[in-house]
RNA sequence: GGCCCGGUGGUCAAGCGGUUAAGACACCGCCCUUUCACGGCGGUAACACGAGUUCGAUUCUCGUCCGGGUCACCA
């Protein structure tokens, strides 16, 4: 037996396979030429960051774009930063803006595919059989030293002033070990880890394409990498390379602060005889932060969250177009050439993506969701504000639910017409946007247009009682208020009240004005006539005289 | 500090040697309008800076500056 043999066996006594056992278990997957296979591979430390879904969508989007499979890879290596309901986090983000995988982690503990376990916590096996033939044929080796070691290491290199830090050369004092003093600490029980043994050179340099980027070139990696952590759990680096090999994933959508870990990554993948995927580092989504930028930071923005945006009541179909739009700047041409098309048949182009990271922009993601929520019917928006209000403001799930009729009436008013209105962003604005139809919701402050004195407007308002008719349609009602224009002293041709302002004490738009504000206590709303109709009689009466008595 | 990656209007961005430097959001104005909206039209506003290369640079090269990332038994 050869040092080699006889260290593996020290290392790996139970592991009995060899990566060739695996490359029979996971065959190259069977998919036409030029189909992409993707993976979304979070840590499951917390809730699904806006980032996240950003990169997951790219991977979704590409894999379907190319007839290839996207999957969800759950990358629970660090017991210290995971918490409880982590998994499940990312999947209920996920759920809520309809995004899906191909294959993958499905739910806490289930999981569908042929690639798998996805989750690596249960893929120990894999990772030992790689390890055990990389220490076979002598491309890696146990190291035994301590955090301490290591911190000291550290500080040496910073009093040598090192260029390059790490454990190589003269630092990596594990390296070059009698095999009887390895077995001697094995058996004695000391703590280790495996460290790549690194053939790199520092005058080297390597090139790889990023698909984003284009050529990027660095120095080889030199440093002798932690492959498997003292509880002979994988680091990241170790895990991607034989994971995205045995899972035949062509394509690693990442952020691009992994760039710089490429070097290493290439050369893992080279140590194990695997063919390296393609990079595609994708760049952090930014936030506006006073004058500059800086990455949205889980911990000091709420947005930074993806449920932040469910728990504000974004429309998911909104929030995903709006990311579409920073993903690929075409896609707004996409989508007003096909309007009413399924944003997931978009024709993704990853390299369209921007180089450098995007801001967050909260205005321009509003007016994509008014522009979603204005081309919905009545009745999805209904359900939409009543499956949200059902978790987030349960007092307006009870007032909307007590008459859904009314509420499909509410929202019904200027929708499903050439022109729809966009008053509605989010369904947390929809509290205030009915306010005015519910008593229990509505509270009368009447504010006058500083241009007519409280006389006026008493005046005007007791004019219009007395013509007022329930009955009327549109264009009555109307009629009757351009008829109550002359002999108050307005016009009814707005042209004309602009040709000579002075001529009049206002125009048509100035009574309906008034009217509109003693009967909702806003200057906007939708058709004033709809909402009054809506309202009633007794309603629409009790408000203006309370108005004109409070003058 | 070493190594990487970036820098076109306030924002997202087209452009990739010769353009009046697109478009979208925001903002402003006008028009339309039977109110409020919607919509239409128009406007303000940009190639970080300095050297090259070139007949010609936003586009190519170098340098400067400014952002970002990374240098863990975290991912």
């Amino acid at each position: 037996m050869t040092n080699n043999e006889a260290l593996a066996q020290l290392l790996f006594p139970h592991i009995t396979k060899t990566p060739q056992d695996y490359e029979a278990l996971y065959p190259p997957r069977n998919l036409p030429e030029g189909a992409r296979v993707t993976r979304f591979a979070p840590s499951p430390t917390g809730f699904l960051h806006i980032g996240g879904l950003f990169t997951a969508l790219s991977d979704v989007l590409t894999a379907k774009a190319s007839g290839g499979v996207a999957f969800l890879r759950i990358e629970d290596t660090d017991k210290k930063r995971e918490i409880a309901d982590g998994v499940t986090a990312i999947l209920d983000g996920f759920k809520a803006f309809g995004v899906s995988f191909d294959e993958g982690v499905t739910g806490f503990g289930t999981e569908s595919g042929a690639y798998g376990p996805y989750t690596q916590s249960k893929r120990a096996e894999v990772y030992q059989t790689i390890a055990k033939d990389l220490v076979l044929r002598g491309l890696a080796y146990p190291c035994f030293c301590s955090e301490d070691d290591l911190a000291a290491l550290r500080e040496q290199q910073e009093k040598d002033g090192a260029l390059i830090k790490g454990y190589f050369g003269k630092y990596a004092k594990c390296r070059d070990l009698s095999f009887e003093e390895q077995e001697r600490r094995v058996k004695a029980g000391e703590s280790w880890v495996l460290r790549l043994r690194s053939d790199g050179r520092e005058d080297k340099r390597i090139v790889f394409d990023d698909v984003i980027r284009g050529k990027i070139e660095m120095p080889e990696n030199i440093t002798d990498a932690v492959l498997l952590k003292a509880d002979g759990i994988p680091t990241y680096h170790f895990a991607h390379a034989v994971d995205d090999h045995f899972m035949r994933t062509t394509h690693v959508h990442r952020g691009d602060e992994w760039i710089a870990s490429v070097p290493l990554h290439i050369a893992l993948f080279k140590a194990c005889g695997f063919k390296v995927p393609k990079y595609v580092h994708v760049s952090p989504v930014m936030k506006e932060d006073n004058g500059g930028k800086r990455k949205l930071s889980k911990r000091k923005d709420p947005e930074a969250a993806v449920s932040y945006f469910v728990e504000s009541g974004y429309p998911a179909d909104g929030v995903i177009e709006y990311l579409l739009t920073l993903l690929n700047s075409n896609f707004e041409d996409w989508r007003k050439a096909n309007p009413t098309a399924d944003h997931w048949s978009f024709p993704f182009n990853v390299k369209k993506m921007s180089v450098s990271g995007c801001l967050f922009d909260l205005a321009k993601l509003s007016d994509v969701c008014k522009n979603t929520i204005s081309v919905m019917t009545a009745d999805e928006v209904l359900d939409s504000v009543l499956t949200w209000s059902e978790t987030y403001d349960k007092e307006l799930f009870a007032l909307l639910d007590a008459d859904r009729d009314y509420a499909r009436r509410i929202f019904s008013i200027d929708r499903g017409t050439a022109k729809p209105r966009k008053d509605l962003a989010k369904w947390d604005e929809v509290r205030d946007f009915v306010a005015y139809y519910y008593d229990a919701l509505y509270q009368p402050v009447f504010e006058a247009d500083e241009r007519f004195d409280a006389a006026e407007i008493k005046t005007v308002l007791t004019e219009y009682l007395k013509v007022y008719d329930p009955a009327d349609d549109k264009d009555q009602w109307f009629a009757r208020i351009k008829a109550l224009c002359e002999p108050l002293g307005y016009t009814p041709n707005v042209k004309e009240y602009k040709k000579q302002p002075d001529a009049f004490k206002g125009h048509v738009g100035d009574i309906s004005g008034m009217i509109r504000r003693a009967v909702t206590s806003r200057a906007n709303t939708p058709d004033l006539w709809a909402i009054m109709q809506l309202l009633g009689e007794a309603a629409v009466r009790e408000r203006i005289t309370n108005v004109i008595n409070s003058l």
